[in-house]
DNA sequence: GCCCAGGAGAAGG
DNA sequence: CCTTCTCATGGG
């Protein structure tokens, strides 16, 4: 088994990056790690604080608050080599950015963000693959996170191609544009998407037209002419599109405000509850370039830590 | 039975 | 341009 290891890694916490709700195929192991299946190879991350080490086990769950710091530790990927980080997961993890300048700007900001960067310290933006992102937020829909999760991974073991086994499990890549282009509502119906099938394999054929040359070019492009493609897909709106980018397209400044982000902008920031463009306004002008990354600290703020319960 | 979930499309103004 | 209604599904 292929093991590799990188030290010196900062503001990395396995539980802020891959429970957060901008992933969908990564599953918590006992020991903290997780494990999943992306850019068409299966692994399991974990990540060690040097600090951790020397605690007592007791206090070795990650996440918590007291224990981690946001501090230096050991990033550990299994089933990977040196060369697939640097191929993929390098980038995929996102560790190019430095994320302590970028909560340092952030929590000068105010003190409800530096509360929120406080429960999140080692959250990391992915840059996971467009098509798996698009298909996930299609399904992400008036939908909770633990029905995505299953309706996402129903699709992967319907019509998905096997890339692997780690942990006991077997895993399959989600399909590709070509097959649920060809795909009938009736063959989705065992995935339980509901009316989203219909959005899917509509989408499916838009994408396949061109090869999936438009969604893939879009990375590239400025954000308003990559939104408004995203825009032009069947069962993408305002809130889907900016998922998209943010998760998959490294738009930081994207900001995408559902029911969760209304709350804590309404609640916290003492904003009126269905003025979304004013929402988006406040998050350009005051979050500016690292408005979606601000949304994640709040976003997982508002749904993990119970502070608007 | 009701309400809700990382909303969007369609219809009506 | 805006507002309101409807769309499957499963869990609380």
């Amino acid at each position: 088994m292929n093991v590799f290891t990188l030290e010196n890694v900062r503001d990395f916490d396995p539980d802020h990056i891959f429970d957060c709700g901008q992933c969908f195929r990564w599953t918590r192991e006992e020991d903290g790690s997780y494990t999943g299946a992306a850019m068409g190879r299966v692994v399991n991350v974990s990540f060690e604080p040097y600090a951790k080490a020397k605690a007592a086990p007791a206090d070795a769950r990650s996440g918590n608050a007291a224990a981690y710091d946001g501090g230096a530790g050991t990033l550990r990927i299994e089933n990977a080599s040196g060369e697939d980080f640097e191929a993929v997961w390098r980038d995929y993890l996102d560790l190019g950015l430095d994320y302590g300048a970028v909560k340092r700007g952030l929590a000068a900001k105010d003190p409800v963000i530096a509360d929120a960067i406080r429960a999140g310290e080692g959250i990391r933006i992915l840059k996971q693959d467009e098509w798996e992102t698009l298909v996930s937020f299609i399904i992400s829909q008036n939908n909770n996170i633990p029905r995505i999760k299953k309706c996402v991974e129903s699709l992967c073991d319907l019509m998905g191609e096997p890339v692997g086994e780690l942990r006991g499990r077997r895993f399959s890549s989600l399909p590709g544009w070509e097959r649920l282009a060809e795909a009938s509502e009736a063959d989705l119906a065992p995935c339980r998407l509901g009316y989203r099938a219909k959005y899917l394999i509509e989408t499916a054929r838009s994408v396949a037209e061109d090869g999936a040359r438009k969604l893939y070019a879009a990375k590239d492009a400025e954000l308003g002419e990559a939104r408004e493609y995203l825009l032009s897909l069947c069962g993408v709106g305002p809130k889907v599109a900016n998922c998209i980018l943010l998760f998959s397209m490294r738009k930081y400044e994207s900001f995408p405000i559902d029911v969760w982000v209304r709350r804590v902008m309404s609640a916290l920031y003492g904003m009126p509850e269905n003025d979304m463009k004013a929402m988006a306004a406040f998050a350009e002008a005051h979050f500016g370039e690292w408005g979606g990354i601000a949304q994640q600290y709040l976003f997982r703020y508002v749904t993990k830590s119970g502070v608007l319960k």
